[in-house]
DNA sequence: ATGGGGTGAGAGAGCGCTCTCTCAAGAGAT
DNA sequence: ATCTCTTGAGAGAGCGCTCTCTCACCCCAT
């Protein structure tokens, strides 16, 4: 037995097909009678609309591909913005009555994939996650005949309107703390320089010393945990009287603690240490980590709504959200 | 200029649509001249099939909806396992060439929402990820026609086949654990008792405790580190002289340890602390934490192989995943 | 030369829906 | 009483694809 169709549920109300459909799709011109006829028949029967009969004739799918551009390994490691991005994302594009069609492009063969299916005409539009620079994807659908929108600035000029963070700004305000604070041998663990928020967050830090006058001091990590430790340890190695340290995530910057435990320095004491992103972990760290906030959740929904006004022809501005200086204990 | 149509190739090809559809499909009844000469047309004018036309027909999608049914706030908030679980499904069933829609059902709202999709015939099937005793969603979509699989033990005995991790065995280990160490006032903190995970969790707990001839001390939380951190300064008030806790997850171990720290009980001279997870943050706690790995990873994947051998009318036998204690520093 | 079997390709009917076009019926104007 | 205009509902043409049926053709056995 299979779904009964308009066609069951006009034939059960009396109507044609047209009428019937009419009423599904919320059009007023229908006689108030004959919409209870429908609607009643529509429910006795159970009637749900075949989407793929629907998206054959009105071109539209209603469905949103969610694009993650990142090697499997670090998206989702444990860094938990990816899912509170994708999470708030999907909140919002369930509310605009989108389906979410998430896809990972992990590799040169997903990569194709992905292309393929928005090629194919499959979504209406695309949100892209991708903060590498060396990432063909954003060029190849901004080529793309489909709406895409990008949380976080692409790497390439490219026309793609996004939805991003003060990285400088936020980078600035946290060096700027430590300086106030009296550090004078302030280092930094940077975050990859292929990404953006790696290149700007270092480029904020470079800026304040420049302009107090102090020498900068630069490793370098992923954005991991263990890199975090990593840069730490060379850090102390370079410089062993280093009196502050800006690292450019909470995740760096919790290896960071853990090599300075190990290396006796006491945290703010000896060294402060000032994170970015202001993960749920970042208040559990011994000390609690004075970092950056910036707001995830409302920059995914932002992104949503810079798509959705795209549908409508609307302006394609990109967004740019504030951060803000959490102080707590580390620095 | 729209999108080229199986009709556009097989003009260009010299051919019947019939015959262009046979080559797309890869059936092999087609003459090698005349399927490279619609091969030839495909590439040329970068056709891609229209699958809102093809799922018409053939009554498939060739996606399956990845439904998410918990509260949004607890979701992803930052517990990497639920990541994990998406990214790890993800590549799963995109490598089986199946499209993921996720879907967030955290309320009655969006439950009615998913159910109306998945009845919609939207889907293949459905991988249901949902932890909560309480939700009506697992029945709801077992009456469904729809091929449905649980990550985790549903909590109601419902007819659908799952893949789980051995909660039972795993506390039991973590527990015996302690007590080979010699501790013999040990406490817990077991998590919510709404969901399988907690008590399979706690009974292991008591098992052993039991089987010790220990007394056992209960607190409980919701799998979050602030509740972790509540329960351990509650556990510490109700009975100061503990010299063990076994935490049913690695979060509430961090905010735990935080408690500790706090109360001034050194980590594990004073204090024994064995968590549950193994996930990232274990190994930067201080003191690095011992818990219990489970594969999260495998099991994301076992339930979509459980899945796809459901299409093939395969068994639908539940798939159990060993648990291993992982020592560390802390127990 | 005839018939049977196998192979390769075309014709055409739908899948379930939307939407334009058409038309009937009744209201109001002349 | 006739005509125009509005409103409500039906007819029917597709959307792009798959798949069954049908048939043309060639090879080999008789």
């Amino acid at each position: 037995m299979r779904r009964p169709t308009l066609e069951a549920v006009a034939a059960r109300a009396g109507v044609s097909r047209a009428t019937a459909s009419r009423v599904v799709n919320g059009q007023t011109t229908v006689a108030p009678d004959i919409r209870d006829a429908v609607l009643r028949a529509i429910d006795e029967l159970g009637y749900v609309p075949n989407s793929a009969a629907r998206s054959l004739v009105t071109q539209r799918t209603d469905s949103i591909a969610l694009v993650i551009s990142e090697p499997g390994t670090r998206v989702f490691s444990d860094d938990p913005w990816f899912a509170m991005a994708i999470r708030s994302a999907s909140v919002e594009l369930e509310e605009a009555n989108k389906q979410v069609v998430l896809m990972l492009a992990s590799n040169a063969k997903s990569h194709a994939r992905v292309e393929r299916y928005i090629a194919g005409g499959h979504v209406d539009g695309v949100m892209l996650i991708s903060m590498h620079g060396a990432d063909p994807l954003p060029s190849a659908l901004s080529r793309l005949r489909v709406p895409v929108v990008s949380y976080g600035r692409p790497a390439v000029p490219v026309n793609i309107p996004y939805v991003d963070n003060d990285n400088l700004g936020g980078a600035e305000a946290g060096v700027r703390h430590l300086v106030e604070q009296g550090r004078r041998r302030i280092a930094t663990i940077a975050g990859p320089q292929d990404m953006i928020a790696g290149q700007d967050r270092l480029a904020g830090y470079r800026k304040v010393l420049r302009d107090s006058d102090l020498r900068s001091i630069v490793a370098v990590g992923d954005f991991t945990r263990e890199s975090g430790a990593i840069a730490m340890r060379q850090l102390l190695g370079d410089d062993p009287s280093l009196d502050a340290v800006f690292v450019a995530n909470d995740l760096m910057a919790v290896g960071a603690l853990q090599s300075l435990r190990l290396a006796g320095r006491r945290v703010p004491d000896d060294v402060a240490v000032v994170g970015f992103d202001d993960i749920e972990a970042a208040k559990y760290t011994e000390p609690p980590l004075t970092t950056l906030r910036h707001p995830v959740i409302e920059q995914a929904a932002a992104m949503v709504r810079l798509l959705l006004s795209l549908f409508e022809g609307g302006p394609a501005e990109p967004v740019i959200l504030p951060t803000e200086l959490v102080i707590r204990e580390s620095a």
